[in-house]
DNA sequence: CGATGCTTTGACGAACTTCAACGCGGGTGG
DNA sequence: CCACCCGCGTTGAAGTTCGTCAAAGCATCG
């Protein structure tokens, strides 16, 4: 059950070898419940930049853990519009607000290549009865999720473009952070316009803001690759955000 | 376990007698598993108009559903403000969002005079275990619940003042549809205070919006009285909201 | 009956969107 | 290898929506 190897097309990392345990749905399983586990994930083949992992309106049959790279979720409007429910960084799982309608209401598209594990969620449910410390997990990942969108809500809601696009930078900041990457410094998989999307603001103003903080000094930006010479100071603006963690799961 | 009476002061109600069966957490329970849900909940005397149900920071015991009356959940911001993060009517679930962190986000406050089932997470959670189709539904519940929030985030991202409210006037008659009360003619039970600030609008804006809509012959408004003449056009206004329900459940 | 809190209304200004144009960089094809 | 093209990002100007400030109307309650 564990002597996955490396090949080619279809990269096998056992769950207790893989750098994203603490991090991830196994956390906190003993050896032998984590092999369980380990068992019913499909390990994928990567999802190239573009392509889709799932699409609005597919059924629902699993839950998705970014092993590398980012996904976006958005999900379509009335008017023919997107909007980007979620940005999804190594660690995070997604699917997970497609239980209760039985049709994923997003669709999922990878922002660079991106490997994922595939978690079947009737087995993995099954097995939730018998390890209830998986049971506990996956409850604990879901509330965070309802968390998480709560604060998202929160920052639509009552801020500004400033605060909002500095409350977005510390999130992504936080999370490479909580992943072992530097908090300072970073690439933004996404565009501008998906950003502005995701904040409730046009691609103009989100821009504006970016050059603005350059000018205040308080990060470099250019292009996608940004360095943040002040993290107080950001989070000093984005100020709104709860008392906890910004850590996304799903969409 | 079944012989509820119906008290002064604490009102007994077994599940299978509640007129929110289905609606609620048990949804499609056997009789006998019905039974053991109904054994651990507890059944609470009404908290009054403004009377707190939970404050933020509370140690997380209990999930609670809302028998009867109506409940807002809002959370701090750092600069000292409130958030209104949801509504919570007859039937709907709260405290969700407290499971991962142990304590809850939010406080929560009750609208008008309202009486909840407190139902003790540690031996729900336990339940499940014994209950699959419990286990199921709760998945389900705390799924449609990030589902909500997705649907509240893209009301606030992308709306103007507007369709923001009729989006809200709508989602409070679906919710209201359902529990088999009139979708045209409702009482508000919060401020316009609340509705503002849940929607991300000034309470002017909230106002001048009523005003609106009761000159286009939309509505009637009256304080806390609506009575919608026209739910196609009001769907319409909407527009945003993403193709399903919105059915609230937790905060 | 006055006090208080909630709601409404009006005037004004600020923030953000929209429209338009331009710059830059990466990829493609000659 | 270079030139061109196209998408993305930036910048400027004008327009609109919504928030803020101020004041008055109106219900509820002591």
């Amino acid at each position: 059950m564990s002597d996955k190897v490396v090949e080619l097309s279809k990269i096998k990392v056992a769950c207790k070898d893989c750098s994203l345990f603490q991090l991830c749905l196994p956390m906190g399983l003993e050896s032998d419940d984590l092999e369980k586990l380990d068992v019913i994930i499909k390990r994928r083949r990567p999802v190239k930049r573009g392509e889709d992992l799932f699409r609005v309106g597919d059924g629902f049959r699993s839950i998705y853990a970014v092993r590398s790279g980012s996904i976006k979720t958005f999900s379509p409007t009335q008017d023919g519009q997107e909007q980007v429910t979620g940005f999804h960084l190594t660690g995070e799982l997604l699917g997970l607000d497609a239980i209760s309608n039985n049709y994923h209401p997003c669709t999922a598209t990878a922002l660079e290549t991106t490997s994922v594990c595939e978690i079947p969620f009737e087995r993995l449910e099954e097995l939730g009865h018998q390890i209830p410390s998986l049971q506990r997990q996956l409850f604990r990942v879901m509330s965070r999720e309802i968390f998480t969108e709560e604060n998202h809500t929160l920052l639509l809601g009552k801020r500004n473009a400033e605060e909002r696009l500095a409350a977005f930078l510390l999130s992504v900041s936080n999370r490479f952070k909580s992943r072992g990457f530097s908090p300072n410094e970073y690439n933004l998989s996404m565009s501008r316009n998906d950003i502005g999307n995701y904040l409730g603001l046009a691609v103009e103003t989100v821009s504006r803001m970016f050059t603005r903080f350059q000018e205040s000094g308080l990060l470099t930006v250019e292009r996608k690759h940004v360095v943040i010479h002040d993290l107080d100071r950001l989070h000093d603006m984005a100020g709104s955000s709860r008392s906890s963690g910004n850590t996304r799961s799903s969409g």
